[in-house]
DNA sequence: GCGTTATTATTTGTATACAGTTTGTCTTAG
DNA sequence: CTAAGACAAACTGTATACAAATAATAACGC
């Protein structure tokens, strides 16, 4: 039990770091590494078969988006959002995609469309074999495109780091996810991406906000009857008041 | 000419990691390590009297926030962001900052109102001394505060660190920022501070959009007539493929 | 048997060491 | 005098080493 994580990215990067994070990161947005539960470092580097160094550097890259948290001299977790915090996260994505939808409706190339279609074929996919990792991934891939499209990188990296967090939330509450939603989700997703297409900006906004909010009720209620509080680690944000003990 | 950077962060932080982010940081923002010129990993250990280690895991957050950027195996340095780049920033600011504007109008504490106006007349105060760093600070400052009074720390994270951003830019062109901009800006800040206090959220959105869209505007003028790129480093965005987002 | 204290093992946070590149200078040929 | 190549210096990227602190375990007294 020590290699879990391959590390496909590591042709791409240049740095033993760059592979590192993307090898994390996936391992994480994969389920593989488990909300909660703690990341050892020289366990990590011993996975990925290189030193400490770069690992501690892509980690504290980790940290700062708040997919990990730390706390002082005891360790990493990777996050447990709490309900509030993804409501939180809920509302930015409001402000954020209708403004991204409006704006790929009027600067979405070709190619740009092409990937965010594939990107809903590929979450339509995942539905028929309950694939729940994968769904979130196309998931991500798809507000990724709209991000790009919209020719906007800071709030589509905004969105696609806000995504990253909902579906580390998604994860812990894996189970409940069903296929409904997930088919639900992809319907809206389509709309969208359909009055992108039509290259009309107004119903791509509209869509947007009642995606993000439909979603935001869905995952309240989802979370609803759960116990409130996890044990874990509390939040991204940095470590000023140290959160009690994970596991 | 080797300890240019004070520490007054040390004694807060935890971690020698810490410290030296906040340290180079301030100094970035302060104009103290100028855009484009390199940063020398060990010179910064020397100046902290730290090892590279934790600098370098700093270095490496101020990457990923887009504040300073790498060649490969050629060092770091700090961005110049093109007139294209910021501009993309004001874009985006315009989509977020009326949103916390009318949230804040909703949800600001007397204390937090307190802190905003603390942050505007920081700010006039500078416009007499003609301290840019300062006012830039104060502006900072001001913009935090509403993200803070908003109670959406996603979306407040991301209007400060497009701030940061701004401001790097600004201390590109440093001297073409006079104290009737400086004014200007001021006076804004102040009215939507005032339609906050007045609990009117519509107003406060809309002079948050002025702003943000006046603002854009009096830079792009700024920017127009000075020569396009620079000859240090190129772009704030990394170095080879990645448009955005990866480490 | 149970609670308390000593001891050992992990693990983090930091420092140092080393190898491979790149840059700049100097030499040397044309 | 210019251009090409050799050499040296500087710096990055990575690995290893070490100290402090925490967690786990064992020893001990009651």
């Amino acid at each position: 039990m020590l290699a879990p994580i391959d590390l496909q990215p590591f042709e791409k990067a240049l740095t033993f770091r760059e592979a590192a994070y993307h090898a994390i990161k996936h391992a994480i947005l994969a389920g593989q590494l488990e909300p909660g539960k703690p990341l050892v470092e020289e366990r990590l580097a011993a996975m990925l078969k290189i030193s400490r160094t770069p690992v501690r550097e892509a980690l504290a890259i980790l940290e700062h988006e708040g997919l990990i948290a730390p706390i002082y001299r005891r360790g990493l977790f990777v996050c447990q959002l709490s309900r509030a915090q993804v409501i939180e996260l809920f509302t930015a994505n409001e402000a954020v995609e209708p403004f991204l939808a409006r704006r790929a409706a009027f600067y979405a190339s070709p190619e740009q469309l092409i990937a965010i279609e594939h990107a809903i074929s590929d979450g339509e996919a995942s539905v028929d074999r309950l694939d729940v990792a994968n769904f979130l991934r196309s998931g991500r891939m798809f507000h990724a495109g709209i991000g790009i499209a919209a020719a906007n990188p800071t709030l589509a990296q905004l969105v696609q780091r806000n995504e990253e967090r909902v579906d580390l939330f998604v994860i812990s509450y894996g189970k409940r996810i069903d296929a409904e939603m997930m088919r639900a989700s992809n319907r809206e997703h389509r709309a969208i991406y359909q009055a992108i297409c039509d290259r009309d900006p107004d119903a791509a906004a509209r869509l947007a906000i009642y995606h993000a909010q439909y979603i935001r009720e869905r995952f309240a209620a989802l979370a609803n009857d759960e116990q409130e509080s996890q044990p874990g680690v509390n939040a991204g944000r940095s470590h000023p008041s140290p959160p009690q003990g994970a596991v």
